[in-house]
DNA sequence: GTCTATAGAGGGATAGAC
DNA sequence: GTCTATCCCTCTATAGAC
């Protein structure tokens, strides 16, 4: 106990080795779903034999619902935040696709994990269950107001078919990303439905031609 | 050899255990994935063993390619063939989804499949990324014609978002299916587009209130 | 055509040493 | 905090009897 007056500043080394477990377990999930994956493979990963892993973690569960909430610490304030203006989001859900795009790891394993987890015996099945009754019901509330005047899409069902949107083009774009753009693909959703977008252009490939 | 002389109409023995073996691992497959289904569930959902399954498909994976390729047999028609009209490639576009409203089995199974085929590695990967390519351009051609003279979604984009919306849904309906009108969803985005649809409405809850 | 038996790999989880 | 060793289960696939 000589060198342990450090605060939440400096996490010990068991904190620093249960991090690393759990985002090396988050890029393994992403590849190949949460049922595909072994603590056995988690753990060589991490440079550990899976009893190491599982002296951190209960079991492989535990692992997931760790997984998983850390995506959420990161995103969710994005979207979820109650003191978003309608702006604000549009231009947050925007900038995620763009973020998205960047880095095939996260949307992998959330694409995995929604449809494993649509067996309702999966464990994951509550977490997503929630999340999305929580995300329409955000959204349907922000298009409430973004669609005034509009008949067509209610807002819930807008709010479904953004989400959708979202989701499904995460599938065809890790199939396949040269042949989609998915920030085309919402922001022309977007203009669509006459809300306009503020994001100027993608800082790609900008080459004087 | 005596009670053979019967020609496709009537299937011998072995043809029909196989083929409800593939109707069976299709089940399973849509509940659970691909991976997380094994040979020996199928058998014992099957009535046979796991070695009598393996008798008529010389591996899981081909028994995979089975099950894909029957599905394929009974939806493509409905959407490539190449005589639609682009009024009834629409209505049969509508169609399928009240279809798959109404089974969540062959929903679940692309649901699944195509997010763990997202791996290169999986057995089924070039199938989806053939499929949706194909699909993208052939829907896109499609569109081309339906929004002529709009400027924003091109054909392109147009396609790969009614695609993801179709994805998309369906996995949201399989997990909440009381919060999700996958029907609503997506003709109220082909109304969007300035596509009209023509079947008139859903006829299941028709009850004079 | 279907079975039992078995091989051989790999899974999650626990016990106990260090 | 991490390891090795082990338990017991399940997996795919094969061999050979019936």
């Amino acid at each position: 106990m000589t060198d342990t007056e450090h605060p939440p500043q400096r996490p010990t080394k068991g904190e620093r080795t249960r991090r690393h477990v759990i985002d090396t377990a988050a890029e393994l999930f992403s590849r190949s779903g949460y049922r595909a994956v072994s603590l056995r493979d988690i753990a060589a990963h991490s440079g550990l034999s899976h009893a190491g892993v599982l002296h951190h973690f209960p079991n492989k569960e535990a692992l997931l619902v760790h997984v998983l909430s850390r995506r959420d610490e990161i995103d969710a304030p994005l979207v979820l935040d109650a003191d978003l203006s309608h702006r604000e989001l549009i231009d947050n859900l925007v900038e995620l696709v763009e973020r998205n795009t960047a880095s095939p790891g996260p949307v992998s394993l959330f694409v995995n994990l929604s449809a494993e987890a649509t067996d309702p015996a999966h464990p994951a099945h509550d977490y997503f269950f929630g999340r999305y009754r929580v995300l329409r019901e955000h959204l349907a509330s922000a298009f409430a107001a973004l669609l005034d005047g509009r008949p067509e899409p209610t807002p819930e069902v807008a709010a479904t078919q953004f989400i959708a949107l979202q989701d499904g083009l995460q599938v065809q774009w890790l199939l396949d990303p040269g042949a989609v753009d998915m920030r085309a693909a919402v922001v022309s959703f977007l203009h669509t439905l006459g809300i306009p977008t503020s994001a100027p252009a993608p800082t790609t490939d900008e080459r004087p031609s």
